[in-house]
DNA sequence: AGCACGCCGACT
DNA sequence: GTCGGCGTGCTC
């Protein structure tokens, strides 16, 4: 044990290695593997921040260069060693490098000062006359007393940076007792356990407790394959949950359990915490870092047992994770976007691995790669066909060239309008589903044709009637609707095309009485409004709501019995492989909004491809249908699950420049490809071409094996990066991207 | 990332 | 002559 080797913690491609420091003295016997360090670094020996990821008795490096371990800043361990290693298998499989894996997979410890709030102890008797008589004095403490005098809710880390003092005046005040230093209470955003009530465990029908049996059993067998539950909407899938993570709490294990960022409402939540209370925590993406950290460090403490939260929440820092819950794991969410672009599938998967928890997938519309691996007998499969209350929903599909045909030009079909005013008759609830904000997809000019677009982007703006404005929806650049056409001159603008805006005015001008609320991302953008709606939307407080993707999952309104799908083919025809799957479980999942307690729902899809095989199948409540269908098509144009596709673009302002080194690229590819044989695309504009005054290319590769493929583009990447200027260029790298851009 | 070294142009 | 621009290279 005679150095530390230890990641620095920069991102930068050159200082992805390991670093040897000695070890002083004073720290030997406190130092171990998965601690934070400081250490002084480079010319200046700056100190940074570094991990301790092993410890070597020898060096390459002459010993006279080696410079000791500055200190550690904290008592505990960070990083287990189960977790640098998954850091390990993350910096090998998203090409990036340790250190920003092991950030990835630590919450940002900020300055641990940023917690702590300095009160005025008023409940010292003396009080007065001790603030008085420092008052009094010229020193650091009368400075500290006169702002905080003035000021409310003071963190120790502002009082040191606003008056420039050090730590020890305001210990000192503390230790007189004149102040006192509290941890701001963390509670801002998580969830008030006083407004929950206990629940007990439900009572399980038959197909319930087969699955609940069968995962238990795979559990006992020490099964080392992930489970799917597949169970169609309504069946029950959370109930299992709660009793398989009270029967991991009772062995002394904990659990994680992942469920898209959209449905992290108090619905969702709201089971968990009504189960378990206080061991549960939460994290959304609305933390704050310090927030974060402090759910972080409950795990670590063992304070809490459960945790559930978005993607992230995998890092959770368990000592004895027994299991891992992925519900609804055929998001796209699942799959980060940004470095490390990670698919938290994998890592459930490679962490179950390492500690022999068990992972279960939980979908009413497992994605085609998932069931995939069930039919290949890598993963277990466990069904539940039937919905506990009711009969799945009647679904009832609307060729719209027919009602055009019919003279029926507006938004909604005869068949829909007429359920529509019948709900509202009933005094029932309906839901109407577009994929599409604002209010018109695009405005143009009658005469010349001419399509507003805009300036840094090469798509068209959207309408939005609301501040009669026109919006980018890529940038969010915002014009005034001209006049005028800026191309003839001429008067005649029109708007085309149709948006949830659109829907709304539409309702309204048909059902006056009708109480109508809309759900996008321009109704939700305020904090908590998202929750309002739903809950004034459950409450009855509305008859109708109009929204996009966020209305279509995981939501339970037992009012709801009639379900509108405005335009099936938005998610059909977006050019991408998966069309056709996102296509399928957004008509599933938004069918499955319909009739969920005692009312038998009705739903409508409205398409203008109405013999499409996924619309047909979502239609019969096919799952397995659909997957036998789709997975012989992705094997014939040699799709994932069958291939990986590599998906490169080159962006930049230098449009010229953007081309020059995308072309170099491919040239190189080209080159080296008559060896491997994969499957080169030509280069290509990407889908939008120039986003944010950005032009953009791609090149898109396909093959069978990951990491030869993954080798083959880092290869000629590298060459590019080494051979060509690249300055001011974006090279974006996305192994199995969500959508091919 | 951030700091030093080094090689060229316009000034006290 | 020198001050300072930021291009290049290295960090245990």
């Amino acid at each position: 044990m005679k150095y530390a080797e230890i990641i620095i913690d920069i991102t930068n491609e050159k200082l992805d290695k390991i670093f040897h420091y000695s070890i002083p003295y004073h720290i030997k016997k406190d130092i171990c593997i998965g601690m934070r360090v400081f250490v002084p670094f480079g010319k200046g020996n700056r100190i940074r921040e570094g991990y301790v990821i092993g410890f070597t008795d020898t060096t390459d490096i002459d010993e006279k260069y080696i410079k000791d371990i500055y200190n550690l800043p904290d008592k505990y361990t960070v990083f287990s060693e189960n977790m640098i290693e998954l850091a390990k298998f993350m910096s090998n499989k998203y090409y990036c490098s340790l250190s920003e894996s092991l950030q990835c997979i630590m919450p940002k410890i900020k300055n641990d000062k940023t917690d702590k709030y300095v009160y005025i102890n008023y409940e010292n008797p003396n009080i007065k006359e001790l603030i008085d008589k420092i008052l009094i004095k010229n020193n650091s403490q009368s400075k500290i007393l006169q702002f905080l005098l003035k000021n409310d809710n003071v963190s120790v880390y502002e009082l040191k940076n606003i008056l420039g003092i050090s730590l020890s005046p305001i210990q000192t005040l503390e230790k007189h007792n004149i102040i006192k230093i509290t941890i701001k209470q963390i509670k801002r955003n998580t969830i008030n356990l006083e407004n929950y009530n206990k629940t007990k465990h439900l009572t399980l029908s038959e197909q319930q407790s087969n699955a609940l049996n069968f995962i238990k059993q795979k559990i006992n067998e020490k099964s080392t394959k992930p489970i799917l539950l597949h169970g169609v909407t309504g069946s029950g899938k959370t109930e299992i949950y709660l009793q398989l993570i009270d029967d991991i709490l009772k062995n002394g294990k904990q659990a994680i359990v992942l469920v898209p960022e959209i449905s992290l409402t108090p619905q969702t939540v709201e089971r968990f915490i009504g189960r378990f209370g206080e061991k549960v925590s939460v994290t959304h993406s609305r933390l704050s870092d310090g927030e974060r950290f402090d759910q972080w460090k409950r795990a670590k403490d063992q304070e809490i047992s459960i945790m559930v939260g978005a993607r992230s929440a995998i890092f959770t820092p368990f000592e004895n994770l027994g299991i891992i819950i992925i519900d609804e794991e055929h998001e796209a969410t699942y799959k980060s976007e940004s470095t490390p672009k990670y698919n938290v599938k994998e890592i459930a998967e490679k962490i179950c691995n390492l500690t022999g928890a068990t992972l279960v997938l939980g979908s009413a519309t497992p994605s085609i790669d998932t069931y995939y691996k069930t039919q290949n007998n890598q993963y277990d499969l466990v069904c539940m066909d039937n919905r506990i209350n009711q009969d799945m929903p009647q679904i009832n599909v609307i060729d719209m060239r027919k009602e055009l045909e019919k003279g029926n030009k507006s938004i909604f079909s005869i068949p829909l309008f007429e359920a529509i005013k019948e709900n509202l008759e009933k005094n029932m609830q309906t839901i109407l589903f577009l994929n599409r904000r604002g209010h018109s997809t695009f405005v143009s000019c009658r005469k010349c044709g001419y399509v507003m677009e805009c300036k840094n982007c090469n798509v068209s703006y959207t309408y939005h009637l609301k501040d009669n404005k026109l919006i980018c929806h890529y940038c969010n650049n915002t014009e005034s609707v001209p006049h005028t056409c800026p191309a003839c001159n001429s008067k005649y603008i029109k708007y085309f095309g149709v948006g949830t805006q659109k829907i709304e005015e539409q309702i309204k001008k048909y059902f006056k009485n009708a109480r109508v609320m809309r759900m996008d991302m321009d109704t939700t953008s305020k904090k908590n409004s998202h929750q309002n709606i739903l809950d004034d939307f459950k409450n009855h407080k509305a008859d109708i709501l109009i929204g996009t993707q966020m209305i279509a999952k995981g939501l339970d309104f037992p009012k709801v019995s009639l379900v509108g799908v405005i335009a099936a083919d938005i998610t059909l025809n977006t050019g991408d492989y998966k069309s056709a799957e996102n296509t399928f479980q957004l008509l599933t999942q938004v069918a499955g909004r319909a009739g969920r307690s005692n009312y038998k729902g009705k739903v409508f899809i409205q398409t203008y491809n109405p013999d499409h095989y996924s619309i047909n199948f979502a239609k019969n409540n096919d799952y397995v249908g659909f997957y036998e269908k789709e997975i012989l098509e992705r094997k014939i144009m040699f799709y994932p699950p069958f291939s990986n596709i590599f998906f490169i673009m080159i962006c930049g302002e230098d449009e010229q420049k953007v081309i020059n080194s995308i072309n170099f690229l491919h040239k190189v590819m080209t080159y080296y490809n008559q060896k491997t044989n994969f499957y080169l695309s030509d280069v290509a504009k990407a889908y939008i071409y120039k986003v944010n005054k950005q032009y953009r290319y791609k090149i898109i590769i396909k093959a069978e094996d990951e990491t030869r493929l993954k080798n083959f583009v880092l290869y000629c990447v590298n060459i590019l990066k080494n051979k060509v200027d690249i300055k001011n260029l974006n090279i974006i790298l996305s192994l199995n991207p969500n959508y091919i851009q």
